[in-house]
DNA sequence: ATACAATTTTGTAATGATTACAAATATATT
DNA sequence: AATATATTTGTAATCATTACAAAATTGTAT
């Protein structure tokens, strides 16, 4: 789901989801802030715009679109979960600094290990961690401050 | 730290690691129980040796020996970590039927991907999901019902 | 349109893993 | 032995997520 063009009620209809309210706004949010937000930044914005949205709602409807493969959900970072609307696989690296998440392209089909002959796979994770090239630079990173946890 | 003949308090003292008498109860239960044990495992398992261990001392001793990189958190279950003493690259497979995790090898430096240059990489994830062969016959599975959550 | 059924949303209360913190205990050093 | 330092312990707090039931909305059939 990259094109903007594409209608996002129907994009739901046709992944057997119906396109409520308050979950075509979700998902709007989503396609338009692929930083892999966290269900509260998901919630805080979204909730500008639907007053009466409850962050139940927020964990349903992700919990729905994960189901129906329209997004995923990342466990890059320690704590809380955060969504990605790309579906396709890439790599996720996560910055301990700034606590920045960034995409990252991966040829994971060269990854096939003959080990898991017989294992049925649905779903391949890449997380990486480190510094990213920004702090490297700075040493008094401005980031890592306001989201350090 | 697979061979068993090296003595644990060396060890913990070549990695800078005071060799409490609690460190090396839970170095050694982790080192002979690589099937990828939660922090509440560890708990009960070393408890019952070390009668007056806190839960507090489990979770400050995982804490230093990550950050000591002698075991390595893995977050391949979506509720809580699990610890791995084999600190080596390879990948994780979690069955979502029987929620068991397998290791399996594979050659990570092949996936170095073009996108992180400039990146200082510190550690390498690879978290697949999926069946494993034991579910994918057995439709009614055991494991299963003492795990599912 | 109207009434009924099914679905979705909401708010509150629970759960459960992890962390904070300070007192108690053990260990090392002089 | 005396003192300083490091470790362990227990309890209380935190915080993301889930459970659940009532309220609101939507769809369907008459």
């Amino acid at each position: 789901m990259t094109d903007k063009s594409i209608n996002l009620t129907e994009y739901l209809i046709e992944h057997g989801i119906r396109p409520s309210f308050q979950r075509i706004k979700i998902l709007q949010y989503l396609i338009g802030n692929k930083d892999h937000p966290t269900v509260d930044d998901i919630y805080q914005a979204v909730a500008k715009e639907v007053s009466t949205l409850s962050k139940t709602t927020v964990y349903n409807t992700l919990t729905l679109f994960t189901q129906a493969s329209i997004i995923k959900g990342l466990r890059a970072s320690e704590n809380e979960i955060r969504y990605d609307p790309d579906t396709a696989d890439h790599g996720h690296f996560k910055c301990k600094k700034c606590s920045g998440i960034y995409d990252f392209a991966v040829n994971i089909d060269t990854l096939q290990s003959d080990a898991l002959a017989g294992f049925q796979i649905h779903e391949k994770g890449i997380y990486f961690t480190g510094i990213c090239p920004a702090c490297m630079e700075n040493k008094t990173n401005s980031k890592s401050e306001e989201e350090t946890k």
